[in-house]
DNA sequence: CGTCGATATCGATGGGTGTCGATGCGGTGA
DNA sequence: TCACCGCATCGACACCCATCGATATCGACG
């Protein structure tokens, strides 16, 4: 179609800010990703309301009902995503939300991107 | 097990805030889940900054490089999730954002919920 | 040094989902 | 009236993912 005629027609809008970039949309849906499981969200509000120093493995397990490999699974899940962090002591492992990790992401969603 | 017993165990977290319903974390994981995905955050970000009437599917397709329905069935995702609406106007489809609807999960992810 | 307990990883499996082409449904205009 | 156009739905296909049991790893402890 001849493009001087394309940009007359009825369906058009003015686009009036650059499209989101490739990366930046699949970085931004990643981490989306990763809370995007009632498990997840769950873990998370607990290692954000009840721990400074961190929620070992076993707390979480019961709590979920689901077994110890799947806890294990999403908290990795939240680690590679950069929501969460380990501290190993002893055989124990102890999780902690990362500060401010959130709340980047809630800033990204309210400023529309 | 006794629990006066359960409660002295090596590794214990003290559970400060009543833990997160089910509901609730299913409901904050049915919106992420549809904010999870690299073109629905693209199609949000277009609809976000190009449109004070809405933007129809036509202006969607061929930006985000994937065939019509593709693009329908994730403004159908959208629409169930409560992010965006729809206008109908002759025999097009005008998409806009609901206004505040990513301002309130932000601000749940703000409060560390 | 052997056993046990806490976690992580592996392999399998069932369900969910993004993508497409084909098709249906209204509304427009010739 | 009839062909065309924009959009939604359908059916199929491939792929991802949450979950589990089984197993490996690693440190503590007797």
């Amino acid at each position: 179609m001849d493009p001087a005629v394309a940009g007359a027609l009825a369906c058009r809008t003015p686009l009036t800010a650059p499209a989101l970039g490739d990366a930046e949309a699949a970085a931004l849906a990643a981490v989306l990703k990763a809370l995007a499981d009632p498990n997840r969200i769950k873990i998370l509000h607990r290692l954000a309301s009840a721990a400074p120093d961190g929620v070992c493995v076993c707390d979480l397990t019961e709590p979920l009902g689901i077994a110890q490999p799947s806890v294990s699974h999403h908290l990795g899940v939240l680690r590679r995503a950069g929501l969460v962090e380990r501290r190993r002591e002893a055989s124990f492992a102890y999780y902690s939300p990362v500060p401010g990790a959130l709340d980047r992401l809630a800033s990204l969603l309210g400023t529309g991107a």
